[in-house]
DNA sequence: TACGTACTTTTGATTACTCAAAAGTATAGT
DNA sequence: ACTATACTTTTGAGTAATCAAAAGTACGTA
């Protein structure tokens, strides 16, 4: 039984190897779990003995077959239970994410397949990521950036890429949410600026922001 | 912030003192948390200082005003949860109590308030024990036990003492849950049996298993 | 009073994790 | 080729929890 400190490190390094990196930096993994740089040598030397990942000293660590699918199992655990936060227990979107990474290290399978029935078998949480499913295999949408997408077309919001909760509630007060239906009214490259038509409102966003914010065809 | 080490202590000094004991001697709680008593008297100690248990060397040990409020919210919590499972879940009476022994210590006020209402604010858990209120209150029904109760008298099982999966089971498989009405036919001293019918079932208890049962007035 | 038993407490060691600070290494710029 | 910088690793120490085994205490019985 991996304690709750390795679950977090594996999926601290799925989660960044999902972000682009294949080989993690020491410094990029003890930022992420705000740990020194020293803390995350030290678990990444117990990490590879237990062979959950490789590691080349200096260059960077990546998960092995087994150190990424504990970590998936992690993640599916962590989607699964915030799906159910907002959808059966009525929380707030803004609100489940640190709820979240407290119960993933402890719902038993059991209670995540009993949530997943209950959920229809999702294959995206609230933050419109996806959620593995029970094999290890992740869906797939094809997602764009907000900030790379043409004026004009009928888009839909698919994830946000930053969970800062303040962001997301910004975000949410301006009809930003999952699945909305947007379309990018004019793109301003002297403002570096997006202006962007949601249901309730047109809003402008810089394009760091818009960055922020993965959609798909409608 | 006590820790999930701290939480169980204080939950089982609780429990023990429901039981009857007001002092609970180092062996029986290290006994009741499947530890050896040398870790328990340290870790008394270190209630001690932290004031939430009072400790007379070689006599026993006692929870404080303040350590009996956080035992109490433990036990809301992990009654809440443990009814959640059975009732939204619609997981099994005899499976829930391992995996609330872990939940107990992570879901927040938020969530338990919102199973709580989602629940029509119970007064019992799946086993008939009372869940504390939020405000530190305790439902009690008058209980009693089985097997001292009269030949005759329509009854209703309130609780089961012992929790053991494998007796749950067997309990359940003659109809014995709670809540289910219950009348005692006949009382065989000799036998040390007592004989009872169920909605299905009659059944013959020796008067120990039957001392694992509490019954309520129908 | 003295003793045996059953318990509790103390001691010293171990494990898993953390940090701060010292030492080491890769590499870009001159 | 050298060095400064930015990073990583090592070292040494601390905390929370545990155990096994030695030492200590309370108390009934002779």
């Amino acid at each position: 039984m991996v304690s709750s400190t390795v679950e977090n490190y594996l999926k601290a390094l799925f989660l960044l190897d999902q972000q682009g990196e294949q080989e993690i930096s020491t410094g990029k993994l003890a930022k992420s779990l705000h740990i020194t740089p020293g803390s995350a040598t030290s678990m990444i030397k117990t990490l590879s003995d237990a062979g959950l990942v490789e590691h080349r000293p200096h260059y960077g660590v990546k998960l092995t077959k087994q150190g990424r699918t504990l970590a998936i199992r992690v993640v599916r655990r962590h989607r699964i239970v915030e799906l159910f936060l907002v959808e059966i227990l009525g929380m707030d979107w803004s609100e489940v994410h640190d709820e979240a990474e407290q119960l993933e290290h402890v719902v038993s399978d059991a209670v995540i397949e009993r949530m997943d029935v209950l959920l229809k078998q999702p294959l995206f949480d609230p933050h419109g990521d996806p959620i593995p499913r029970a094999d290890g295999t992740i869906p797939n949408l094809k997602h764009y950036s907000l900030s790379e997408s043409k004026v004009g077309q009928e888009l839909s919001v698919a994830r946000m890429v930053d969970q800062d909760a303040n962001f997301l509630q910004f975000a949410e007060k301006h009809g930003l949410i999952i699945g909305a239906k947007i379309t990018i009214i004019e793109r301003n490259k002297l403002a570096d600026s997006l202006t962007i038509q949601t249901m309730n409102d047109t809003i402008v966003l810089g394009l760091s922001a818009a960055g922020n914010i993965e959609v798909c065809n409608a």
